[in-house]
DNA sequence: GCGACAG
DNA sequence: ATCTTGTCGC
């Protein structure tokens, strides 16, 4: 497992993150269908928290796209980053999943997220961020609906109705399990949509959410646990190789929720 | 003014 | 996200 440590120039304010994204959103490339589902690699991430310890872990699960074995891991560990904001996820989970994903032995493929791409209030959530910077297709599959939208799709698996930010679709409310709640897909880079639905039922045999998240979600919080609870006998004095960064943004108060959408 | 908002 | 026991169901 790799350690990670925050840029120095991460930003430390709300107003800092939104102007990152507003200057990375026109980056995001929209018009490729992506890779064909049931083929290649595809990597599933995500990260769990222990605030009280200012830690962060994040996993990164490569799977085999037909037979959905699992190919490569890795796992990071860090300081947290930034506050949860929502709108600004991603400048709590980027440095760390980055990480884990430059730690993997081998190519990602496509990246499913744990949140949203596109739908997002400024178009640009976890899984489009995380296309921009490293290049690599991506779409994110959240559990709600954030502050979007949607008609409940029918009840079979497969059935989908759109997430809609006011008559824009911004993503698909996906069935994945017969009268089970659906999740929520929206394309992140590189990706289309339907292909991003498409991959999503791929990856959902058996469970509601996808093989991907679930063996990073399994992975990340034993990574966690290790960061913490490991060895509370030896190496008393001696730090475990987290480094201290630039620090997370102090406390806020109860503040303001999310900008209204500033595309019309 | 209050509410509500990925993880 | 995280705090948490047993319980209903495939």
């Amino acid at each position: 497992m790799t350690s990670v440590r925050i840029p120095g120039d991460w930003p430390t304010t709300e107003g800092a993150a939104r102007a990152i994204q507003d200057g990375l959103r026109g980056r995001v490339v929209l018009d490729e269908p992506g890779p064909p589902p049931g083929t290649g690699r595809v990597t599933g991430v995500d990260v769990a928290y222990d605030d009280e310890r200012d830690l962060v872990a994040a996993a990164a699960v490569v799977l085999d796209g037909a037979s959905l074995e699992v190919v490569a891991e890795a796992t990071a560990v860090g300081r947290i980053s930034f506050p949860y904001v929502p709108g600004l996820l991603a400048f709590r989970e980027i440095p760390t999943v980055l990480a884990a994903l430059d730690a993997l032995p081998c190519p990602p493929g496509l990246v499913v997220c744990d949140g949203y791409g596109l739908a997002h209030p400024r178009r640009f959530g976890l899984a489009s961020h995380l296309g921009v910077l490293t290049g690599l297709p991506t779409i994110g599959v959240a559990k709600n609906p954030f502050t979007f939208t949607f008609t409940a799709p029918a009840t079979p698996r497969g059935s989908t109705a759109p997430l809609l930010a006011g008559t824009e679709e911004v993503g698909r409310a996906l069935r994945t399990r017969d009268s089970v709640k659906p999740v929520f897909v929206s394309v992140g880079h590189r990706v289309g949509l339907a292909n991003a639905c498409a991959h999503t039922l791929a990856l959902t045999p058996a469970h509601r959410l996808p093989e991907t998240t679930r063996r990073a979600d399994a992975l990340c919080r034993r990574a966690l646990r290790e960061a913490v609870g490991a060895d509370p006998g030896t190496d008393r004095g001696t730090d475990r190789g987290l480094p201290s960064g630039p620090g997370r943004t102090g406390d806020r108060g109860p503040r303001a929720r999310l900008d209204p959408p500033d595309r019309p």
